[in-house]
DNA sequence: CACTTGCTTGCCGAACGATC
DNA sequence: GATCGTTCGGCAAGCAAGTG
């Protein structure tokens, strides 16, 4: 069982991260600014790994697309990658400037007399030579190019999970909750989304609207039940292989404002819904139409997802 | 049936105020 | 200055109805 930093701890140190986080929220999910600052971060991680590698030609992409990865293995990879990278680039300088200096000399004949046909046949052999080098290299750089547009894919997803995750932790593998399993629930890829989903399954409309994320004193809202919140903070830990040790962290940085947004909204919409039942109750005063038109209301509110087409068109018209 | 249009919804960025 | 809750408005996706 985790623990949810409370609103009364600070954590002073945190402002950095909170930072990084504003700035990487965003649609598309992505944000502008901190999609720009990921961004930032993983080409500057790459061209330090291109440091390394004694590159004189500056055509060669020396960035490992799984270097973001934390594991030994991979820096072991890029390591080896590296090397042969350095060999290949090695070979081919050689045997180019062999076929230079092969061809200087060719042409010097050549001010003399006619290339003959083992001239040809060599400088035949040195253009197949270098094509193929060549067609090697590109198919290295198609190569990582693909890797790389996957992982940015990955990032796309979930940007900055990968900090706070530890794979080799034991997660529970069934988090129950009124007779389902809350791992099974949401397919959502996307922890943010999944996080959302999760919390609305846990907390009626009611409560989201009438509670603030974390308990705080200074505010006169109520936190959300913290037994839930455990049972939250267990599915999303472990959905989403999320070190305890990290997962304040990983709470603060990635999930609380885009949480705390929800709450906002859900109680925008729930005060905007009240308004309009009042308005509907003295426009039409009388008890049947009253209860229906709260019945209606309560499976908005409920947020069922089994909810008629027509119904939801008729709730919608409430709900604006 | 495919496409367009209008509306609703959810999410997010930006900004603000309160508090420490 | 940092953190957090809140409000407002924009945007994209989804949905239903309309149209050819």
């Amino acid at each position: 069982m985790f623990t949810i930093a409370h609103g009364t701890q600070r954590v002073q140190d945190n402002a950095a991260e909170f930072s990084v986080y504003r700035a990487r929220r965003s649609r598309g999910n992505q944000d502008s600014m901190p999609k720009g600052k990921q961004s930032q971060s993983v080409l500057r991680q790459q061209s330090i790994n291109t440091i390394n590698v004694p590159d004189d030609d500056g055509n060669e992409l020396g960035f490992d697309p799984h270097q973001h990865m934390q594991h030994n293995d991979d820096k072991h990879d890029l390591m080896e990658e590296q090397v042969n990278q350095n060999r290949v680039r090695t070979d081919l300088y050689f045997n180019d400037n062999r076929n230079n200096m092969h061809s200087h000399n060719l042409f010097d004949e050549d001010n003399n007399q006619d290339l003959d046909e083992e001239g040809e046949e060599n400088l035949a052999n040195a253009t197949n030579n270098l094509a193929g080098d060549v067609q090697t290299q590109l198919n290295r750089i198609d190569k990582q190019l693909r890797s790389l547009s996957k992982s940015v894919q990955d990032n796309t997803i979930n940007p900055a999970i990968t900090t706070y995750q530890n794979l080799s932790n034991t997660y529970s593998t069934v988090v129950p909750f009124n007779g389902i399993n809350l791992l099974n629930v949401a397919k959502a890829a996307d922890y943010k989304k999944y996080s959302r989903t999760i919390l609305q399954m846990l907390f009626t409309v009611d409560e989201l609207s009438d509670s603030i994320l974390i308990a705080n004193p200074i505010y006169n809202k109520p936190g959300l039940d913290p037994t839930r919140m455990a049972k939250w903070t267990d599915a999303v830990s472990a959905r989403f292989k999320i070190d305890p040790v990290r997962f304040d962290d990983f709470f603060r940085t990635c999930l609380r404002r885009t949480l705390a947004q929800m709450l906002c909204d859900t109680r925008r919409k729930h005060k905007r819904l009240m308004k309009n039942v009042g308005a509907q109750r003295h426009s039409a005063p009388t008890s049947a139409q009253s209860d229906h038109g709260i019945v209606g209301l309560q499976s908005v509110v409920s947020g069922s997802p089994v909810m008629q087409a027509g119904q939801q068109v008729h709730n919608r018209n409430i709900l604006h």
